[in-house]
DNA sequence: TTATTGACCATTTGTAAAACTTAGTCAATA
DNA sequence: TATTGACTAAGTTTTACAAATGGTCAATAA
């Protein structure tokens, strides 16, 4: 008789507390023993699941980008009035959830620094999927005669990642110093740049 | 009598020696005898022109950010056609001017970031001065009609500055990875984001 | 028979002391 | 009085060693 299964989300109750332990302590300090201890079960039974340590990092960061990606997926799915005004919108509500989760997570600035330029390398799916659904924005745009059919391109999407690339982390700005990024202040600022965005300096009402 | 002066311009000398040294070697490879011996004078001296190592790399990295600013001042002091125009090709101009002092002054992309972060916020004043000059350029534009009277502001000077941040150093940009930021791609991005700034999606026209 | 474990190994990381380097000073010198 | 380079204090690298930890696997439990 072959011995049954103790734990049949084994996987996702370490990530579980993987993401508890690393925004508690950082994912340096904390070791495969003790994420195996909060959970009461052996060290070796974490690789069961997991090869590596940083095979369970990339598990949480690949659930918060695709948690952000879906809000664009989502409002792209169900856009009523202005195509133009729902890439704005989904953009304003990405740049939010990003902020929130990554504040819950990363403690430190510097490690927030760290992390963001690390990790965006092993992101790449993620900025093409991104780019993709802005060029589906831009497709509905164009469609609606908001914007020129010939701009709803990949060159146009690239250009907005980068026109929108301050408003996610790391927050390297330079307008402020010493001024800790609030909520507020960048839910201000996102607002604000998203519109110049959209309407540009000639048409930018503030 | 006293001893005459062996050099009367050693302060400038010095900077440009350590300009040279620090181009070839990085900043802290570098050392203020070696400073020294390139000019064949005594180490003692340097401290007659300067009082730290860190104040004659500021010195250089301060001209550099002059030089740059310039190029707006000058700018702004000639405009002759559209105010709009003339903003979008100072900052297209310094952000050149810009890719070209840092590409032959620092060589390894790491340096670049370090330095870039640690110094941005040394230079205050420099971005104090920016934000103003391109305010110039908004009261010029909204006296020519070209954008609303009310968002010829510092707020929007700031957000203008956040939209640019990619195109200046350190280029931490997401849509191309292992590709080195060339002059060409940079020159190709920085002429269509600001475009994109002008217009707007909704009257940009690639 | 198979899921689970923790002792075990190899590598990394932390540490403490010694050796070395260098920024900055200042009494001696030109 | 302008200049210097030996000197000092502070910091950095090196080295040797100890502790911690990522990952494996033979033994164990069901």
């Amino acid at each position: 008789m072959a011995r049954p299964k103790t734990l049949t989300n084994r996987a996702e109750l370490i990530i579980e507390a993987a993401e508890e332990l690393f925004g508690r302590y950082g994912y340096e300090r904390t070791s495969i023993e003790e994420i195996a201890k909060h959970l009461s079960i052996g060290k070796g039974s974490v690789y069961l699941d997991f090869r590596t340590k940083q095979e369970i990092l990339f598990e949480i960061l690949r659930r918060h980008a695709t948690a952000i990606q879906d809000i664009f997926k989502e409002r792209l799915n169900n856009i009523s009035g202005s195509p133009l005004d729902a890439l704005r919108k989904a953009t304003e509500e990405s740049v939010m959830t990003c902020y929130d989760r990554v504040s819950r997570d990363f403690h430190t600035p510097e490690a927030l620094l760290h992390t963001s330029l690390e990790m965006k390398s092993h992101f790449k799916d993620f900025y093409v999927r991104k780019r993709e659904l802005i060029i589906g924005f831009l497709n509905k745009a164009a469609d609606a005669g908001e914007i020129k059919k010939e701009i709803a391109n990949e060159e146009t999407a690239k250009i907005i990642i980068m026109v929108t690339t301050t408003i996610f982390p790391p927050y390297l700005n330079c307008t402020e110093f010493n001024t800790p990024v609030t909520r507020e202040l960048l839910q201000a600022r996102a607002s604000k740049l998203l519109l110049l965005l959209v309407n540009g300096l000639r048409h930018y009402k503030g």
